[in-house]
DNA sequence: TTTAGGG
DNA sequence: CCCTAAA
């Protein structure tokens, strides 16, 4: 026997559902309040169809949820194929705290075959506690409004071992931000019990990121290829778990994934962590970083160690760099992608310390003298940080030359002496191929360097 | 492994 | 930032 529940709190497809049989759940709401209007003929017509369908069929709790109560207890013990309770939040609630109980309700149910599958967006964190065997839902967010959908199974062992349960996604969730008053909150109890093969068809409507496939098939590239690169480890951490490492890692979001052997060995998936307390969050916590990954960022955190000339560096520096470290390294694990970590002026000053004193092209040599206390910040990021930096004092000094009115990216977040003082070193220190395209001032002998010296010379001093 | 360069 | 070729 197996059961499976979606809570669904996007705007809805009409899903159809499949029976339940002897199943019973408690729904359970604290912070919230329900429109009573919309829940009331929800619940009626829910009631009305338990009746009709099953003389067995109870609902407690109906009057106190009619009534403003915010407690909603059920017993389905129908079988029908679309059982659907609607629930329709208030619009001005900032917390919504769901609990789904299966524990005190349920009827034989294997505790420890349990799978979750979830994805919320808008502010919702959902947790599910294995020992009690329930559902959480919570959301603080007080303008987000609610989105988004879970899925949790509970299966009988002894059902589980021949009949795989299908893992199936009923509904997609919306980022997008909703006003409270246009979300419902759907639960949708079925029966996948004997049923598999009608569930079999069903697919998963949110199509997997593109990221994901095209790395599906980079990993199949690369499995047959021989080397296992170092970037080889990072690409081994699957992106989905990677996304759901990150959203975890980040937001505190309770972990929401277990193993069930009637799963293949597969995991139910998509947990999407949102904001919210810590106080509303599991305690568990599992880690989806691959080993490999852990290893290197030690190593990498060892090695930038090795006492150096970052004493120098003025404090704030030194936190600003801890600081990107602390995001860098959370956001390691996660995606392959490194998010976006802006260059502090420090560290654009760093870097041009490091050129000018080692010249363009010695990039390793300034990461390990400049960069040794910020474990990110790469050779290589050394490199296109530099070909920006010349970039941007080009276009600065076109721009100053033509003296457009229109300036824009560049130099604001580069004050021009610091590109002055790229351009200097640009001269000093020819950097290929760029140099050979803007040969305007950057020959590094003869008049031009000259003029070009003399124009920066100028405004150095307030650089250093 | 590191650099250069394209994307 | 990522990826890759070349050294």
């Amino acid at each position: 026997m197996s059961f499976r529940i979606v809570l669904d709190f996007n705007t809805f497809h009409s899903h159809k559902c499949l029976g339940i049989e002897h199943f019973s759940f408690a729904v359970d709401f604290d912070h919230i309040k329900i429109d009573s209007e919309s829940l009331h003929s929800s619940l009626t017509l829910e009631g009305e169809r338990t009746k009709q369908e099953d003389h067995d069929g109870k609902l407690h709790g109906a009057d106190d949820v009619c009534s403003g109560s915010n407690k909603l207890l059920g017993t389905a013990n129908s079988r029908t194929t679309d059982d659907i309770f609607n629930l329709a939040p208030g619009s001005s609630n900032a917390s919504f705290l769901g609990n789904v109980d299966f524990g005190s309700y349920s009827q034989g149910f294997c505790t420890t075959d349990i799978g979750v599958d979830l994805s919320f967006t808008g502010g919702h964190n959902v947790a599910f506690d294995q020992k009690e065997s329930k559902l959480m839902i919570s959301s603080s967010t007080g303008s987000s409004g609610c989105s988004g959908s879970a899925t949790a199974c509970l299966d009988d062992e002894n059902m589980s071992d021949n009949r795989p349960v299908k893992r199936k996604r009923l509904s997609s969730c919306s980022s997008s931000k909703t006003n409270s008053e246009h979300n419902e909150s759907r639960i949708v109890l079925f029966n996948e019990g004997n049923r598999g093969d009608t569930l079999v068809t069903e697919k998963r409507l949110r199509k997997p990121p593109r990221r994901y496939s095209e790395e599906s098939v980079e990993q199949k590239s690369r499995s047959n290829s021989k080397k296992s690169a170092p970037r080889a480890s990072k690409d081994k951490s699957r992106p989905s778990e990677s996304h759901k490492h990150q959203w975890q890692k980040k937001l505190k979001a309770a972990p929401v994934v277990y193993k069930d052997k009637s799963f293949n060995g597969g995991c139910i998936q998509v947990p999407f962590g949102l904001p919210i307390e810590e106080s509303h969050s599991a305690k568990k916590i599992i880690c989806w970083e691959p080993e490999e990954i852990k290893e290197n960022r030690i190593l990498c955190i060892k090695d930038k160690n090795d006492v150096e000339s970052f004493s120098a560096e003025s404090e704030d520096e030194n936190t600003e760099d801890e600081c990107a470290t602390k995001v860098y390294n959370a956001q390691k694990g996660n995606s392959r992608r490194k998010h976006h970590i802006s260059w502090t002026l420090s560290e654009v000053m760093k870097l041009i310390e490091g050129v000018s004193e080692y010249g363009v092209g010695r990039w390793t040599e300034i990461k390990r003298l400049q960069f040794s206390s910020s474990s990110h910040r790469t050779s290589v990021d050394l490199k296109d940080k530099w070909r920006n930096l010349l970039k941007a004092s080009d276009t600065q000094l076109q721009n100053r030359r033509k003296v457009v009115v229109g300036r824009k990216q560049t130099s604001q977040q580069v004050p021009e002496s610091v590109l002055c003082r790229v351009r200097e070193l640009a001269a000093i220190y020819p950097y290929p191929r760029e140099n050979k395209s803007k040969n305007l001032c950057s020959a590094p002998s003869s008049s031009s360097f000259k003029s070009t010296a003399n124009n920066m010379l100028i405004s150095l001093p307030t650089v250093m």
